[in-house]
DNA sequence: ATCAAGGATGTTATAATATAACATCACACT
DNA sequence: AGTGTGATGTTATATTATAACATCCTTGAT
């Protein structure tokens, strides 16, 4: 009963979808999960989880605290830092390091590695459980000897959505904007030998 | 004639290593790969090319600043920052994200993704190429449907050469320290049904 | 020789991200 | 009432990074 993603496609990406179901499945997760543990789902970080859970679009700290401020109270950074601080212990955030971000866990109730992946276009972040990428990911570290605490795959792209939405443009204008500033992977063609 | 690093456990991490040849190996390439390039290794990027390579710590930029300066010339953080920007586009180093830190690559002359190993008890890095990872989730891309313009692993966690002299450690004293602040993966133990 | 262009560096200022330190408050337990 | 704990308020500051503009230097064209 727990295949929360089961679509291959990521939740969100293909098409429109119902994001209050998305946010009000967050909440309720959050302040069960919070229940059970015996830690407190204050106003303050509710608020803040709510904020973070506007968009599937990573957040800035400072943005949050804006958006915080204008909601009603006066806040200074230290507030959102230590609700941001308390969601991620609980798992119901993740920080995106890659852009000094956070993101809403959209399987918060699951132990779970990352993986990340970060829409250069529309700036969404699909979080995907992908147990093979992580089942082989742990056995390159017992061939390292490594004793991993926490893994993180954070990757750069184009989610599928926004190609969709390009090639839709594509096909009205005949322009290719999607490869502007963007290769695949480094300038490596030069290999000496 | 590419197997740099042809032994399992990584480079440096199980036993002293001569770190004189990772630094000169690095400089030589650093230096071939700028002259078929057409651009300019100057004494600036050099010089925080080789300060990077004082060790397989990943460092921060205004730790870099400091030695820099300690060296003989007046800097300010854009010069750092400057130079960092070069090297990292000509791939002579890596950004490590969840460190806001950076670390010398060991192999430049390479296309190539990114596992590192981040060790929490010595702070070195070692880089691994890791094939098996990066097709693996390659595939994951696919069916997500994502294309991917970078991709990043970043694992925390303690490396070989740590709990080898942790080891040795314990065994005089009889504590196991390395377990302090340190439990495998987040702490997810209630699963809801 | 002079000029123009590009790349590298110098310099000043400031933006953006994050934490430290200490005071206060609120609630639970005694 | 007294005490302890966790949450929040508040002030200040640390850390990381970039913007903007001036200068310099090489190279190549006129
Ligand atoms: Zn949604
Ligand atoms: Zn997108
Ligand atoms: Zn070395
Ligand atoms: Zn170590």
């Amino acid at each position: 009963m727990t295949t929360l993603t089961a679509a291959l496609p990521n939740i969100f990406s293909t098409l429109e979808h119902d994001h209050k179901k998305c946010v009000s499945k967050a909440l309720d997760t959050a302040q069960h999960l919070c229940v059970v543990r015996g830690v407190q789902l204050t106003p303050i970080r509710l608020q803040v989880l709510e904020l973070i859970w506007d968009s599937h679009k990573a957040v800035k700290a400072y943005d949050l605290l804006d958006r915080f401020k204008l909601q009603q109270q006066a806040a200074k950074p230290a507030t959102i830092y230590r609700a941001l601080d308390f969601l991620i212990e609980q798992g119901l955030i993740h920080r995106v390091e890659s852009l000094n971000a956070f993101v809403g866990c959209n399987c918060s109730e699951h132990q779970h590695e990352l993986l990340l992946l970060i829409c250069k276009h529309c700036h969404e972040v699909d979080e995907r459980p992908a147990p093979k990428v992580m089942a082989v990911l742990s056995e390159e570290f017992s061939q390292a000897g490594f004793i991993a605490y926490s893994k993180a795959i954070e990757a750069q792209g184009i989610c599928l959505k926004c190609q969709q939405s390009q090639d839709e443009q594509n096909s009205l204008t005949g322009r290719t904007d999607l490869s502007v500033n963007l290769k695949p992977y480094s300038v490596f063609d030069l290999s000496q030998d």
